[in-house]
RNA sequence: GCCCAGAUAGCUCAGUCGGUAGAGCAGGAGACUGAAAAUCUCCGUGUCGGUGGUUCGAUUCCGCCUCUGGGCA
């Protein structure tokens, strides 16, 4: 199978300069999962890698969209396909790198986004306006319940989302998750998650706050601005956007807005953080254990060619060897889902020997 | 030095006509399949500043002390 690798972790982390140390050191190109470096214009407030970077190490899926278009995971999902194909291809291997969680989700699954005919968002964003949330929620109650049960009235979003997909496909939610999901994809993930202390990360990310102002953040969201675009622009929800775009509309003095930002910051990499958890198959690269990037990413390197190795020999000595890990992973029974969970994660856990 | 007002959750404060207390923010945990840097859910025990007194019982009333504001000298 054809080796992907995959670095995450939350914002602040550190990823885009592991990764850029990896690609150079093992001739790999590097895939954005990012769902705002997507967009021209957003350098600063996004973290995008710089020009200098971008000549160094061939980049995908940064600065392909322009603002006032909406993007969405379903089309980051074939235009990424794409990409790491044509990356493979050209015998070089591709580096994920990024912190959005349902992009990185869309590849490692391999989820099937087009069943669905067409939108009917307009529809229900009209009937949430006359009829209220609570109505809103019926409608989909009623339509299919375990559905409903599975998000909650406020989050009209979803609620939404669940009710456009029930209309154009016809069978109930779970049914549209399995057609979409459970296909094995081409590539073999190998998933690094980076990980700090939290009170570490939080001062990394108001340090780089400060920075990204220092860098000129706040002209960045003028200029955007000053060239038209709306602020009702997915592109502009994005953090560092929204809250600069307030202060200069007025609504709050220069320390308060940067006091906000600095919080929302803080807010996204727990959201996160949480996200990640999900990824049991993940290696936990704690940066303490490091010098510096160029350190992990030679970790990396090392890691993914042992289990390329490991692989190797399983496929000839393997089938028992498979069977038989299988066997001793039982679950003790009445030990707290909690530990098993802290204990995986301590398992996961990868140190520099 | 004198007068006044405070001292309660990490922060800002509410409250208990005396029966050991609760909001907002911060923070924590979680959900997430075409907006995802989006959207949403859940989570509040803290010597109620210290010390003595009154009382069956004090964080609440009274005295003294400490600290912090503000005013007068």
């Amino acid at each position: 199978m054809k080796k992907v690798i995959i670095i995450t972790g939350p914002t602040a982390s550190g990823k885009s300069k592991v990764s850029l140390s990896l690609a150079k050191k093992i001739d790999g190109e590097i895939v954005s999962a990012d769902s705002m470096q997507v967009y021209r214009k957003m350098d600063i407030g996004t973290a995008k890698p710089t020009k200098e970077e971008l000549n160094e190490v061939k980049h995908h899926m940064i600065d392909i969209c322009d603002i006032n278009q909406d993007y969405s995971v379903a089309q980051y999902k074939e235009q990424a396909i794409d990409s790491i194909n044509d990356i493979i291809y050209r015998k070089k291997t591709p580096i994920i790198t990024g912190g959005t969680g349902l992009y990185l989700d869309s590849l490692i699954y391999n989820i099937d986004f087009k069943q669905e005919r067409q939108s009917n968002r307009e529809y229900y964003e009209q009937y949430l306006k006359n009829n209220g949330k609570d109505s809103l929620y019926n409608l989909l109650l009623q339509r299919d319940p375990d559905a409903a049960l599975s998000t909650h009235p406020n989050n009209t979003k979803r609620v939404i989302r669940y009710l456009d997909i029930l209309s154009s496909f016809g069978g109930t939610l779970e049914e549209y998750k399995k057609a979409a999901i459970g296909k094995n994809t081409d590539f073999d993930f190998n998933i690094y998650l980076l990980h700090m202390q939290r009170e570490q990360l939080y001062r990394r990310i108001e340090k780089r706050v400060d920075e990204m102002l220092d860098a000129g953040l706040v002209e960045e969201v003028k200029g955007i601005l000053n060239d038209g675009y709306s602020t009702d622009c997915n592109a502009l929800t994005a953090i560092g956007y929204k809250e600069i775009a307030e202060y200069l509309r007025g609504f709050c003095t220069y320390d308060e807005m940067v006091n906000i930002l600095k919080k929302n910051t803080r807010n996204y990499a727990k959201r996160q953080i949480t996200w990640f958890k999900r990824y049991e198959e993940a290696k936990i690269i704690n940066i303490r254990d490091y010098i510096n990037a160029d350190d992990i990413a030679e970790f990396i390197r090392e890691d993914v060619m042992k289990t390329m190795l490991k692989e190797e020999k399983n496929e000839k000595v393997s089938p028992v060897a498979k069977i038989t890990g299988i066997l001793e992973s039982k679950v003790e029974p009445n030990v707290d889902k909690e530990d098993i969970k802290n204990e995986r994660l301590s398992e996961r856990y990868v140190k520099k020997s």
